[in-house]
DNA sequence: GCGAATTAATTGGTTACGTCA
DNA sequence: TATGACGTAACCAATTAATTC
């Protein structure tokens, strides 16, 4: 950023003697006497070549009307003392740079908004403008364009926090809808469960003998194989509710029939399960339990059903078995 | 005529570079 | 040769003031 060799000059309002020397606007309010000494005594070329050459450009362009008698005094020698006297005391006004000039710089600025002191110079020659007038313009033109790019840096994040914003609120609201979900789910579990409790057949079925249950007798005496499959499954799945869901008051009742192999890792997520998506996350929790289950005696003896999760429960394991078959 | 916007120019500060003792 | 002091130029942000609308 800092200025090198290469960069424009003389846009600095340090009070140099060159930059003196470059100043060309003896503004009343600013033309000290530093600045005419410095005229004087360096015996260049005058510090007001700056609107002497603009006016000298005016006057090629024809924009600004006839030329301003404060140059006359630099073109006639005659009475150039009391006119310099008069330039003196003659009140600067700002001239704006023509639409050809501004136009010129423009195209300039498009190709390199750097300055360097030949492009300076040479432009300078060719738009009838001091060098300094060159440099403050692409100064000035440089700073317009760092706001204009604010602005549009400003526009551009706010369009990107907006869409942020809006995938935010979405995604809220895509959890409020699961969460709803999920309060619905284990209602339904929930009421499954008081079901079967109140239902004295299901709980029967687990606390028999292992023999027993896998064609446990109906009330009516009839043998039927099926329902009593389908009421374990069921059973399974209320407790696979049980285990997602610990804080249940069902879970201390089961957990006498559905005892794990080792509590201290049963509910225990595997390290991979940490990154698991949430979605479906009851029935991942529930599976991701059971590879851990496999670790006991129950992978010695590979189940043939689905049903066998290897559940330690000594004595009972017969009745496990059993019933798997 | 007045106020707002635009813009040329100034001011003051910082940084990089060259020179010299 | 390395180094610090100094001068110079370029740059920027903030501001002023003339001009235009």
């Amino acid at each position: 950023m800092a200025g090198g060799p290469l960069a424009f000059a003389g846009a600095g309002g340090r009070s140099t003697l060159s930059s003196l020397l470059q100043n060309q606007r003896p503004l009343p309010s600013s033309s000290s006497s530093s600045s005419a000494d410095a005229f004087f005594l360096s015996g260049s070329s005058p510090p007001f070549l700056g609107a002497r050459a603009m006016l000298s450009f005016e006057n090629i362009h024809g924009a600004n009307g006839p030329t301003s008698s404060i140059f006359r005094p630099f073109d006639n020698d005659e009475n150039g003392e009391e006119d310099i006297d008069e330039f003196f005391h003659q009140p600067e006004k700002k001239r704006r740079l023509t639409a050809n000039q501004v136009q010129f710089l423009e195209k300039s600025f498009e190709v390199e908004n750097k300055l360097e002191p030949e492009r300076k110079v040479q432009l300078a020659k060719d738009l009838g403008l001091q060098p300094r007038q060159v440099a403050i313009w692409f100064q000035n033109r440089r700073a317009r364009w760092k706001t204009k790019q604010l602005e549009k840096d400003y526009d551009a994040l706010q369009a990107n926090y907006d869409a942020l914003k809006s995938d935010f609120e979405n995604l809220l609201k895509e959890r409020d809808a699961l969460e709803s979900e999920v309060l619905v789910l284990k209602d339904r579990l929930l009421r499954k469960d008081k079901e079967e409790s109140e239902n004295p057949k299901l709980p029967v079925v687990l606390s028999q003998e292992p023999t027993e249950p896998v064609l446990a007798s109906s009330s009516d005496g009839e043998v039927s194989e099926v329902p009593i499959l389908v009421s374990k499954q069921d059973d399974i799945c209320s407790a696979k509710s049980d285990i997602i869901d610990s804080d249940s008051p069902h879970f201390t009742g089961h957990s006498s029939h559905l005892e794990p192999a080792d509590s201290s890792y049963a509910f225990e997520p595997e390290q991979s399960d940490l990154s698991q998506d949430e979605e479906d996350v009851p029935s991942k929790n529930f599976l991701s339990v059971f590879p851990k289950l496999e670790s006991s005696d129950y992978q010695e003896n590979p189940p043939a059903s689905s049903c066998h999760f290897g559940f330690h429960t000594g004595d009972q394991d017969h009745a496990f078995w059993s019933w798997s078959y």
